[in-house]
DNA sequence: GCGCACGCGGTAAACGTTTACAGTAAACGA
DNA sequence: TCGTTTACTGTAAACGTTTACCGCGTGCGC
């Protein structure tokens, strides 16, 4: 791997200059001769600019940082693959960080914005802490926040509307005459977590049910955890008729739990997942689930970076993607009265059996 | 966005030469009075190091390429989520590049290496085509390929041995008394297609089985067209038994079509996929799958490639992962003899029915 | 008291580009 | 014929670092 030709060893070939090398290949104005020589040498030598000189002298990388929560999570996932085309089209390369939602790693990549090796950045935090603000204030490049941020930040921000989601899937349970709806939830202190319960408590009263502790169930945000957590709740609440998961993952941890304890579904308890993602619609029964617009979410923050990188300045804006409530088989009809009859699969005749 | 500190900037106000700051950075050896200098003057400052800068000096920029197929494919997404820790741990930044499996993306990646932008590649080509050859040779940065490569390529090369794989998939349909045995493959033309489709055939030839043309049905590598290449292959050989899927998207799809055609998994018809991504366990019935050990594989490449990056000049290495099947739901006994009874979901309680 | 080694720190070049500025030659008008 | 415009090209500085090299002051041995 001898060194590469620079626009040295070009401007030496062509017998030019290496201002004119540099002209030729950017296209300006030059005498065609000139262009001539310096298109053959390039050519011979197997030229190819060299990205990081040109960085540091025009003060652009071509690189936008995208810090996902967690790499594993088929949300955050289904952002990326609507981020990419996107950047790539523009011109950007994507540089990939997983925070694991840790705040410190958080800060990390907020920190090393400094150091200048992208031009932009898309954070996707589930906590929003002081110390984010802090640095989201100082940052030296623009960002864009996945996820709510406190009103009044000076920051570009995409939301999604997960009050509304879980309104929408309670409406629906409740519409197909369930009334003992069960929520198992996420961390209270993530921003999705805490504002999941608040809305599954207003809409219950909204709908004029009551609000029992007893039927409301935290986790984290994983198949595992969330069947553990939906196990207690049927512990102590045997004839649940609906279970509202905070994401797509609790919802298949309850669907295993739910089967393991010959519950059927949506035959006895109907379950509705949220984010929307592949695993609903491969699970069996499918998972009706809210979509919070995980794909439009991450379309949206690649084009207001977008924007902000080539517009320069103005207000920071604010896009909320309403949700839109997915129905499939997992709550395809009303609670059975009798036992074991007439499941909305069947109806279907979609099940597994003969 | 005041333009930031620079080492002149600090070098100014702390009274020292560039040199000297940056001898501090770097905790080269300097008298302790200027250290402590540098240091508050840095820290009032809120200096950061210039990324760019150090790059155009070291020529290392600490960042690696990780060129996938197809960023909605969770096989790909599996090593992206063994690489991205590996990479981050050796310092690294991962730069992620979706190249749709298009010929001409990958080499347009391959030529960007030299713009030097990362230190090295790590790529997973479907088909490798002689431009691919061409370009590997002359690459300016290490590349380790994911999946195979010609015989004497010298690059470092990460392979996953679907042969055997199909292999184990087949001899498992066979011991569980499954003789009429179907593949539903992807295009022959990619590398993963061609091996599974050999394998199915030696494996069938092998045991003693004939080979029937009927039974091999080609589509692409997903869900939709997967399920309707089965519907072809139900369609021609009504009373198949078994299907062996060359990925688990279409053994989705089989599942799909063979549950609308009201044939029973694995009762009348065993389905495995191949990958054994995230979907094969939350499928209804659970998905048995050949894995290919993708993480397995990522994890190599990255370490392949970490150690080309600090170690400089070796032979190039090929490591093959041995492929692992994983019996789920889906192949859990026996063909049923009469219709519709004492399925090895039923014996096994698992059933949404009542 | 003088020469020398040694520890620090400053000057300047280099990494590979882009670009402001100046310089040159041809063409043109008076 | 001469000045001026025009069209191009070359010189050099700049982007923000790292680092080779040199010079300076101190302390030591003789």
């Amino acid at each position: 791997m001898a060194d590469g030709p620079t626009i040295n060893t070009i401007a030496e070939r062509a017998g030019v200059s290496i201002a004119s090398v540099s002209r030729v290949l950017n296209g300006l104005p030059t005498r065609q001769e000139t262009v001539r020589k310096v298109m053959a040498a390039a050519d011979e030598l197997g030229y190819v600019r060299n990205a990081v000189a040109r960085s540091l002298k025009s003060r652009r990388t071509h690189q936008v940082a995208f810090a996902m929560a967690d790499v594993g999570n088929p949300a955050y996932l289904a952002m990326l693959r609507e981020i990419q085309p996107v950047l790539k089209a523009a011109g950007y390369r994507l540089v990939l960080h997983s925070t694991d939602a840790v705040v410190a790693d958080e800060i990390d990549v907020l920190h090393s914005l400094g150091e200048r090796y992208v031009d932009g950045l898309i954070m996707s935090p589930l906590r929003v802490t002081g110390q984010h603000l802090e640095m989201l204030a100082a940052a030296r490049a623009p960002v864009v926040i996945i996820g709510s941020v406190p009103e009044g930040t000076r920051v570009d921000n995409v939301r999604a509307d997960s009050r509304t989601g879980v309104r929408l899937a309670i409406d629906h349970l409740y519409a197909l005459g369930r009334r003992r709806i069960g929520l198992v939830n996420g961390p209270l202190d993530t921003v999705p977590g805490a504002a999941r319960g608040a809305a599954y408590r207003e809409a219950l009263t909204d709908l004029g049910l009551p609000y029992d502790e007893d039927l409301v169930r935290i986790g984290d945000f994983y198949r595992a955890e969330g069947g553990r957590a939906v196990a207690e709740l049927l512990d102590r609440v045997p004839d649940v008729d609906a279970l509202m998961c905070a994401n797509d993952l609790i919802a298949l941890g309850a669907l295993d739990v739910l089967r393991a304890a010959g519950k059927r579904v949506p035959g006895d308890v109907a379950v509705v997942g949220m984010d929307d993602t592949d695993l609903a619609a491969a699970s069996w029964p499918a998972l009706s689930s809210v979509s919070l617009g995980s794909a439009e979410r991450g379309k949206a923050a690649a084009e207001l970076l977008l924007d902000r990188l080539q517009g320069g300045d103005r207000e920071p804006r604010v896009v909320t993607v309403p949700p839109r409530l997915v129905v499939r088989a997992s709550t395809a009809g009303p609670p059975d009265a009798a036992a074991g009859h007439g499941s909305a699969e069947r109806a279907e005749g979609r099940e597994g059996g003969a």
